[in-house]
DNA sequence: TCAAATGGTGCACAATTTGTCCAGTATCAG
DNA sequence: CTGATACTGGACAAATTGTGCACCATTTGA
């Protein structure tokens, strides 16, 4: 039996039912968080189980898509983007969303970008060099067409940085099977 | 109010100097976004330099920050949690962030959260499975004592999915030294 | 109740990769 | 000129990976 990862695909209805994680699961998805370069001989070290378990988890959470990418994990800080804002949007509905979306997706600096609930909005994170540079990237911003208004909110700290990992520890389990 | 941000420290005086990234760093990094699992030596292959070279710029990377880990990266969306809001929290400022910053740290579905500009501010992002269960979370985030008030934003799409990677196209660097 | 399917264990083997060495060379700064 | 730094290319042992196999336990369904 070939492992065959496009066979299992992530909107297939089959997957709905299986979307819910092991204990097994999780406690490796934690262990590679915590030290991502560890291999697979060594996870199952780590968890005491056989290395094939830990292969063939691996993949099964990659297939379904639970794990989406191995990284590398960029800090914009690092590269000398010490200014995040969120930027909401006001756009022209009548357009529809795509062509400003289009838009923002040349730009660099946004980082990522959601329509959200109420008008014809969206949001973004952008970063920016410096509060002057941040003004740069929200004018092209503006220049996007279809982009009627911008409202900014810097981003001063942060106290909580992205993470996913208490909700995989939180996650509705199917029973332990690794009983 | 020493926070756990130390995973990007733009006030280290040693990163002023090395915050800028070379041509081959840049390649080095696209490659690897775009193909996690590459081990070193393959990469040393696809950039045309010996695998010396490739483990040093990687670990000059990791140890500069600009590399900050290596996923795995989880989607939220496939645990079961659908739901994704941006939540601007007001809160008391008199007792300041930080009683409030470690209450939400305790609540799982919030992803991560930041201050902003204006009054006493916080901008979070949270998940949940539905939409019923969204209110969950946010009766939760109320309940944190400092919390005065709440206003959120559902995110419907995310056109933009989260990306680093043209960033990293983009910076400005130092001369190539790899000519 | 039996048989198939599924998932885990242990083992084994070849091929590849890693972690380190090293010597030689080129470039840059003082 | 000299030292410091960075890259190359090669070498080696040790570790890891990809893969296949036989076997056992549990679950499922006929």
């Amino acid at each position: 039996m070939v492992h065959n990862l496009s066979s299992i695909s992530p909107s297939n209805p089959e997957n709905l039912y299986t979307m819910t994680i092991d204990d097994l699961d999780a406690r490796l998805i934690a262990l590679l968080a915590a030290e991502p370069r560890l291999g697979v001989l060594e996870c199952s070290r780590r968890l005491g189980v056989a290395r094939g378990t830990v292969q063939a988890r691996l993949d099964r959470l990659v297939a379904r898509e639970v794990i989406t990418g191995f990284g590398p994990d960029v800090s914009p800080v690092a590269l000398g983007y010490d200014v995040t804002a969120f930027i909401t949007l006001e756009i022209r509905q009548v357009a529809g969303h795509e062509p400003v979306s289009d838009g923002l997706a040349r730009i660099p600096e946004v980082l990522e970008a959601h329509t959200i609930t109420g008008g014809g909005d969206l949001l973004c994170r952008v970063v920016a060099r410096t509060n002057a540079d941040l003004q740069r990237v929200i004018d092209r911003i503006v220049d996007v067409k279809g982009v009627l208004r911008t409202s900014s909110v810097i981003a001063l700290d942060t106290p909580v940085p992205y993470r996913v990992l208490p909700l995989v520890a939180d996650v509705p389990r199917h029973g332990s099977r690794s009983t």
